[in-house]
DNA sequence: TAGATTGTTAATCGATTAACAATC
DNA sequence: TAGATTGTTAATCGATTAACAATC
């Protein structure tokens, strides 16, 4: 387990300074101030070095950072240096439009497999995937070494499909169901609720007005 | 503008009370006390209290909360007595799969249209929505009232798009491009960055091994 | 009335910001 | 060396939790 405690604010800001990284990359620029950095993307210089000496000394003093070495250092934080197999539950819009997303395979997630409930839809051929049946979800995860599920269902079901996951042994489920999952401790959960986000923008607007 | 200064903190917790009180009167349960409803939705009770105390004396001492009313008056909170036009800006699987799905519609969020650059994709038919031209972008949102954008769309076109759609008197967008877009200060944005979520799993289940 | 539970103030905890010595 | 900027400690700010009087 990690050493120290990061707290949740500093590692949901860790792939914001990973991305902002990327962008300087590519456009050739090679060393950035916490001052800099901070004009760009908008938390204190203070906040960045503070955040940054929570993972060690990746600064110059008088220099400031290599964007390059920050880059990579920071995606090491992450667990970008590893390859995750992943499978996607639920063949629906969103199931297949995260499936097709090259980026995350990039990244180093790499969907095995699509999975679905409704018969009509398996073996269905969708881009690079057929769609198989969720009756042979357990051999498919222990047979192809699976870390990552992506849940792209309904929240009826949802429960019923993560605690088969566990019992295989996923590590991380990364769930679109709107509902919060019950799982060991040691397995991670990230959720990615839309409704609580189109709400969360609703309020602000009328805030605004 | 709104009077009390809500810190996003408990605005983000907002929608989850009103998913958790849906829930709830699926059940048939009518009245939950701040300390049950601790139980479920994993706040402390005295953080359930302060939040809603915020925007007004919903409960009863004695006896708790009437859960019927208390999902309504946070609906209301987050706007979801009112009806919004929205327009989603790249029709590709992601923005077919967030147009499509009915439960934004129930909450008050109507797509009105979508909207694609690629020319191939302009005037297909996609379940209820034609694809419509870019081009169009102005009057459509004029002439329709449009309040949101939702942009699924690459980093690349999108500032520019979102300067377009200022122009023309957009209130909100919610932006699934991973880029942070510049807007006056009245334009509502909100970023959902599915890479950066990825990415949060990533780093925990490093963390946990 | 007695018991329960809110609304609200005060105390604590944690995160952010400021400041500056260290050092490249 | 002088200037710049980090790494880190201390101060501040804000959010969460605890406590309890008010009251249903």
């Amino acid at each position: 387990m990690g050493s120290k405690n990061i707290s949740m604010a500093v590692i949901r800001r860790l792939p914001k300074y990973h991305r902002y990284l990327g962008d300087l990359l590519d456009k050739d620029i090679q060393r950035i101030s916490s001052k800099e950095l901070s004009d760009i993307i908008g938390f204190t210089a203070s906040q960045i070095r503070q955040d940054l000496n929570n993972f060690g000394g990746f600064g110059q003093q008088g220099y400031g950072y290599n964007v390059g070495a920050l880059h990579n250092e920071i995606g090491k934080i992450l667990g970008l240096d590893k390859k995750y197999n992943a499978i996607l539950i639920g063949a629906g819009n969103l199931g297949q439009a995260i499936a097709n997303y090259s980026g995350f395979k990039r990244a180093g997630f790499e969907v095995k497999a699509l999975f679905d409930a409704n018969p009509r839809m398996i073996g269905l051929k969708i881009r690079d995937f057929e769609v198989l049946d969720s009756e042979s979800l357990e051999d498919f995860v222990k047979e192809n070494e699976i870390d990552i599920a992506m849940l792209c269902i309904p929240k009826n079901g949802a429960q019923n499909i993560v605690d088969r996951l566990v019992n295989v042994g996923i590590k991380g489920i990364w769930n679109f169901a709107p509902i919060d999952l019950e799982v060991p401790k040691n397995i991670i959960v990230e959720n990615v609720n839309l409704k609580e986000s189109l709400f969360t923008l609703s309020y602000l607007m009328k805030e605004n007005e």
